[in-house]
DNA sequence: CAACTATCTAGATAGCTGTCGAATCAGAAG
DNA sequence: CTTCTGATTCGACAGCTATCTAGATAGTTG
């Protein structure tokens, strides 16, 4: 069973077992080992490791409910889980979930505060998966 | 069972059943319906329906193969399956399918010619996703 | 037309994932 | 300390997905 063709040791984007609010040491220096690293995607191709590295943060994109739980969570300071969870006609669970999804991928951070938890956005995974996307500076080479 | 909530009808972004080569009339009209239709994530939540419509792009980049076969593709200005295909240990029918995902979800086109098979990236797709990812202009806002 | 090559489709299967209800944990308030 | 509320974890399960082999399709070449 081949699976992925991939046999290298993923070193995640981010925080991934921080059971709860454990970001406090350094959350900009600690995250952006995997994400930041590499050229536009219209520039040069990936590595493996790079694509295994990065792959995971556009899967947290990739479903609608984590897609609009991480625009409502990065177009404001901050967002309690009680407002997030209201949005959606879906149980607690599940939202929290996929909160955790996104955390795991790096592209939010949670901070508990008396009894509400809190999540703010990650710009710099953000940027650099934009970075990623971003068309090549040169005229586009529609052919050769 | 409430899955994802969701009851829109997706209109995809792009070329989703064309079974090979049929994206001659007008590429670049065709394709941008959905992908085309956010200010950044940072700026605004996303509606239930554009979350539908885009996340599809980014789970398709969500998957190690994908992402760098994707990369593989955006960076030279077509790419055979015939190349592509041999950088990976997978099958072919396996390679096959994560390029079709990737034409289904609007990130590349495909077209025949003689016994081979070209794709190209349509960088409109990348553009779009790339700038919904894009930071806020004003100062981040990291509290409130 | 027959044979060959490149690619795709079909069908099967193991593993992953989104969802829920129940139980648990974390703080605040009696 | 007990209770209440907000959030997470646990365990289960249906549906999806990545992969394969086998077979079909498209086009070139003899």
């Amino acid at each position: 069973m081949l699976k992925q063709a991939v046999s290298v040791t993923p070193s995640l984007p981010t925080a991934a077992q921080p059971p709860t609010g454990q970001q406090a040491a350094s959350p900009e220096a600690a995250n952006q080992s995997a994400v930041a690293c590499c050229a536009p995607l219209s520039v040069r191709a990936l590595t493996t490791d790079q694509a295994v590295n990065l792959a995971p943060a556009f899967k947290a994109l990739g479903d609608p409910v984590r897609l609009r739980l991480m625009s409502m969570i990065a177009s404001v300071p901050e967002a309690c889980v009680c407002d997030l969870a209201s949005a959606f006609d879906l149980s607690g669970p599940t939202i929290s979930h996929h909160l955790k999804v996104l955390r795991d991928a790096g592209l939010v951070e949670s901070d508990r505060r008396a009894t509400w938890v809190w999540y703010r956005a990650r710009p710099e995974a953000f940027r650099q998966l934009g970075a990623l996307l971003a068309p090549p500076a040169d005229p586009p080479p529609t052919r050769n």
